[in-house]
DNA sequence: GCCGTTTTCGGCCCGACTGTTTTCAGTCG
């Protein structure tokens, strides 16, 4: 049994102890067990066996006892006593109530006594016939509620993708600046934390225009932007609307005063934020989303930013993407927080494609666009023959195409030298404008480079006297059926003989004719490829990336080395590199982990085996 | 059920909104 079904289970089980109406805090030790329990990067399974050290699972904050045995019994028997219990008491299929809006562990419990409601098909023909209306505080209101929120629910209850998100925030963004008064704008929530995914999109906006006593023209603005579906809430300072495509858009408009305190509060998470006020009451406050106050006499203490907040609880700032209550406050205390790696640590970019294969631009113009974005070099992988879809190349024509590259890369170094080429003129503009830029000091590279997908039996598709006249070879393992880790792993062993640098590519899954794709153990591929000395890919790219921030910090746990690439079939695709340096941030990674932060000559070292 | 620089018992985060309320319980973030 993996982390992520014994987090499920438990959590399961919190909701459960909801609906029979069990000690809250009992509840909230199995949610916050649960919680814990998702974001290890070790199995715990693999220490739940009879003769593994007890102490190492008591040894997770969160986990007492009495979870250690819940832990166990799961392990072992794939269920645990209470959950037994709670499931002859209850319907497994009341838990999905749970999800629809206004609907708690309350509401729950008292439609499955009142009325034997246990599944969503029978509280939607309940509300229909008008069952509900004698119930307390389930009145008419509630009822037409309830079946919008069943029917939104059963066409939308998907998550959306953060860069979905990002790009609805930027439009929204754009038309509430309209409004005159307005300074800052800033998303909050998961999407400012990075995460993967946002079930709803908080924006804090402030500015003069937001002051207490002049908000309600710039409430008024925004609850009557074009691009609104349904409006769902309007109040004094708070926005509520959903966008055509179902997702939820909150907007917070706040005085200067309080923006700190505020954009704390909602950037979350719930964990952090609570294991934040714990520690403001241990100093005699408390803290809120409008200002960290002094107990005994309200005098506010911080509230404009959230680095006083922060400072002002003997923390350092911690940055968003740490906020998941996973140690960050111990470091932040400590001042051991990492130096977290940033945009402009990367170098490089080692995954890309032109119009040889799928891409859409040139080498030339792929260079231009890496040297307009501050890059300091790139390789070309166009595809191999594998891949015919996208005319993939075979040996000669991989070789020819590498000859091409490096004629551009040497035609750019050679203008670097006179001082001319897109390299100088980006410095010379960026000077113009007034900007900090310091000269470029090396000619931009270009590395010659292939991606491979491996075969069903394991091959590579291009000579090994070929890919050895490569500079880089991205091997994707993700054309492949089921079965195959060990196939995977195994070819990754044979590659890694090669003489020559590899990378191993995305290992995501994807359909191949129709059938399902297989899915890489990464809990046992990281660790291999750490002991091959073999690079992993973590694409840039949220459409593409199987590496989340779990197993990015087991990738770093086990030593692998790390890349971060964004497979670009487009300039545009390399603004993407801002979603994956994300992702590397919620890793707790730090520049020197990744190995495109080096430069190109201390990076093909370190591609080296050994 | 967990936890401890007020430690083995007695705590455990905060405020707004909503519906149906005449003082509040439940839900949400």
């Amino acid at each position: 049994m993996d982390n992520i079904t014994i987090a499920r289970l438990l959590d399961e089980t919190a909701a459960l102890l909801e609906i029979d109406a069990a000690d809250a805090f009992r509840i909230r030790s199995y949610r916050r067990a649960a919680e814990t329990i998702e974001q290890q990067t070790t199995q715990l399974s693999t220490f739940c066996g009879p003769d593994c050290d007890p102490k190492l699972l008591l040894a997770i904050p969160g986990i007492g006892k009495g979870m250690a045995a819940n832990i166990r019994d799961l392990v072992a028997t794939g269920t645990m006593p209470l959950r037994e219990e709670l499931l002859k008491k209850y319907k497994a299929s009341m838990l999905e109530l749970l999800r629809l809006p206004g609907m708690g562990p309350k509401t729950v419990s008292m439609l499955y006594s009142a009325l034997q409601i246990g599944d969503i098909e029978a509280l939607e023909e309940a509300a229909k016939r008008g069952d509900l209306l004698p119930l307390p505080r389930l009145g008419q209101k509630f009822t037409d509620k309830l079946l919008k929120g069943i029917e939104d629910y059963r066409k939308n209850s998907s998550r959306f993708r953060i860069d979905v998100a990002t790009e609805y925030a930027d439009r929204i963004s754009k038309l509430i600046f309209n409004f005159p008064g307005i300074e800052t704008i800033t998303p909050a929530g998961s999407l400012r934390r990075g995460r993967e995914t946002c079930g709803d999109l908080d924006l804090l906006v402030t500015g003069p225009a937001c002051e207490p006593d002049v908000v309600a023209a710039a409430v008024e603005h925004v609850a009557t932007l074009p691009l609104i579906d349904k409006l769902l809430a309007k109040g004094q300072n708070k926005v509520s609307f959903t966008l055509r495509n179902n997702l939820q858009v909150d907007v917070r408009l706040l005085p200067r005063a309080s923006y700190g305190a505020a954009l704390q509060y909602f950037t979350g998470s719930k964990h952090h934020n609570v294991a934040l006020r714990q520690r403001a009451i241990k100093r005699g406050l408390t803290l809120s989303e409008y200002a960290l106050l002094r107990l005994e006499d309200n005098k506010i203490i911080a509230a404009a930013t959230e680095a006083e907040i922060y400072n002002a609880l003997d923390l350092d700032y911690i940055p968003p993407e740490l906020r998941e209550n996973n140690g960050e406050l111990e470091a932040a205390a400590n001042h051991t927080l990492p130096v977290l790696i940033e945009r402009a640590d990367i170098r490089g970019d080692l995954h890309m494609h032109t119009t040889e294969t799928d891409g859409s631009n040139s080498i030339l113009e792929m260079a231009e666009a890496a040297i307009e974005r501050g890059l300091e070099y790139i390789a070309i992988t166009d595809h191999s023959k594998a891949l015919a879809m996208a005319s993939g190349m075979n040996d000669e024509r991989a070789l020819a195409h590498a000859a091409r590259i490096r004629s551009v890369s040497d035609e750019l170094a050679s203008a670097f030298a006179d001082k001319r080429g897109p390299q100088w003129d980006r410095y010379e503009r960026l000077k113009s404008e007034g900007k900090p830029v310091e000269p470029p000091t090396v000619p931009f590279r270009i590395l010659a480079g292939v991606e491979v997908d491996i075969l069903l039996d394991g091959s590579l598709d291009l000579t090994d006297d070929t890919l050895a006249q490569l500079d880089i070879v991205v091997a994707s393992v993700h054309s492949g059926f089921s079965q195959l880790l060990e196939e995977i792993t195994a070819r990754v062993l044979r590659a890694a003989e090669n003489p020559h640098v590899h990378i191993l590519g995305h290992p995501t899954g994807r359909k191949v004719l129709g059938r399902e794709p297989y899915k890489v153990d990464l809990s046992v591929l990281l660790p291999a490829a750490a002991r091959l000395g073999v690079a992993v890919e973590h694409n840039a790219s949220p459409a593409r990336s199987d590496l989340n921030d779990v197993n990015l910090r087991l990738a770093k746990q086990t030593g692998c080395k790390i890349v971060v690439n964004t497979d670009a079939h487009s300039i545009d695709d390399f603004d993407k590199l801002k979603f994956g340096i994300i992702q590397l941030r919620r890793a707790w990674l730090t520049a020197p982990d990744v190995l495109n932060t080096l430069p190109v000559d201390q990076l093909l070292a370190a591609l080296k085996r050994g």
